[in-house]
DNA sequence: TAGGAACGAGACAGGTCTGTCCAGCCATGC
DNA sequence: GCATGGCTGGACAGACCTGTCTCGTTCCTA
């Protein structure tokens, strides 16, 4: 199965981007390890710029398609769901090429670029919404713990940059698997489940969940 | 009180390093931002990566002492301690000139320096240190706490530079406090702590105000 | 078989980067 | 008066960057 040559320049640039940060790889680089003209390189990209969008979204594809499969291949309650979920995180932070969030990663080096961080912001919102997906029907207050999820996960991937040898992951995971059941049990209208923790005075309202954004 | 020479380049091109990225600055934008001459710069550090360094290690002295000021000014339990901890994170994360964290950032940008990686460490590890201070005697297994706040503060910071609509602040100071009443409820031994009316560390401390910036 | 599109190889321009070096200025101390 | 040492301003070298362009080849299709 050849890829197209634009599929092979994102995929060698993406690599190069990753391991080594955008602004740390020139396109001589890239089309030395493309094994391509430079010509060929600005026919299929108007500039550099373009191939790190190109990349980022070819990497957010990926890495969506494997959190729904790893999710949503068997048919699971949302604990378990919760749980494969933070182990396909814990797989990619244990990966030898793991290097932090790419996207987080591309923003930082060229947060003025607005392709760039709507690239990032879609992968980001896409997590929070799976989360959402999730947990929605059997917590009360799904809003509140998907955000709080999602912080777990994004907390497990800065954490594993720089203090790797901590589990973050692991400790992301437990957490996780915590407050759902911390919120499903304190759920009000099902009741299905009824540990009585009077902790549910931390767990109402405060901040109403913002949710409008959409900034760009 | 006039800095020292040293101290005048460190300031400005700590500014310049995070606001627009280490590799995106070049010297002699600093040179002429700190209005000094190229040879002065080159007699105080041996070359550029000296200088990402030295920014890093004064940011973390003045982000450490920050903290520490405004968790134990004053004479507080836990959960007053966590939210003052959290209140500081949230008027960082809605300062105007915030763009992530230096540390995060200066690792993505320079992983392959081991000077850089270990100013990023070292930060780090006061922050989780700093919270295992203020759980250690207030819960059972405050080591997977500990990590879990850690989690929660790291991920806030990533969280706002991607999604700031979010309020990644808010939800991470919320579920720090409802994860120490869960741990600190299920102690075994002592159980002095009580965790009836928690609501108090959420309604205390001022947020913001913290002043920040220091974008000169 | 002929034409054209895509490609490889590489020169090239114009700019930027880091780091060195030289000449001159000025304050301080002897 | 005079040396010293930190500073400024700027030239400079050598490398690297992005992006354009030319030229020859290959491959597909009509």
């Amino acid at each position: 199965m050849p890829l197209s040559v634009r599929e092979h320049i994102i995929e060698v640039a993406g690599a190069l981007f990753y391991s080594r940060g955008i602004r740390a790889v020139g396109v001589d680089e890239i089309i030395r390890q493309a094994d391509i003209a430079k010509a060929t390189l600005y026919r299929h990209f108007r500039g550099k710029e373009e191939i790190v969008v190109a990349c980022l979204e070819a990497r957010r594809a990926r890495l969506e398609a494997r959190f729904l499969d790893g999710v949503y291949r068997h048919v699971l309650g949302p604990p378990e769901r919760l749980g494969a979920a933070f182990d396909l995180l814990i797989g990619s932070l244990s990966a030898p090429d793991f290097r932090g969030c790419a996207f987080l990663m591309a923003v930082a080096e060229h947060g003025d670029s607005a392709a760039i961080r709507s690239a990032a912001r879609g992968y980001k919102e896409f997590i929070r919404n799976q989360f959402f997906a999730i947990v929605r029907d059997h917590v009360h207050d799904p809003e509140t713990l998907t955000e709080q999820l999602a912080l777990l996960y994004e907390g497990a991937i800065a954490t594993a940059v720089i203090r790797p040898d901590a589990s973050p992951g692991d400790h992301a995971k437990r957490c996780a698997l915590l407050l759902f059941s911390q919120y499903a049990a304190t759920r009000p209208e099902g009741a299905t489940v009824a540990p009585a923790e009077p902790n549910v005075a931390i767990a109402t309202p405060v901040t109403g969940s913002r949710r409008s954004g959409r900034a760009r």
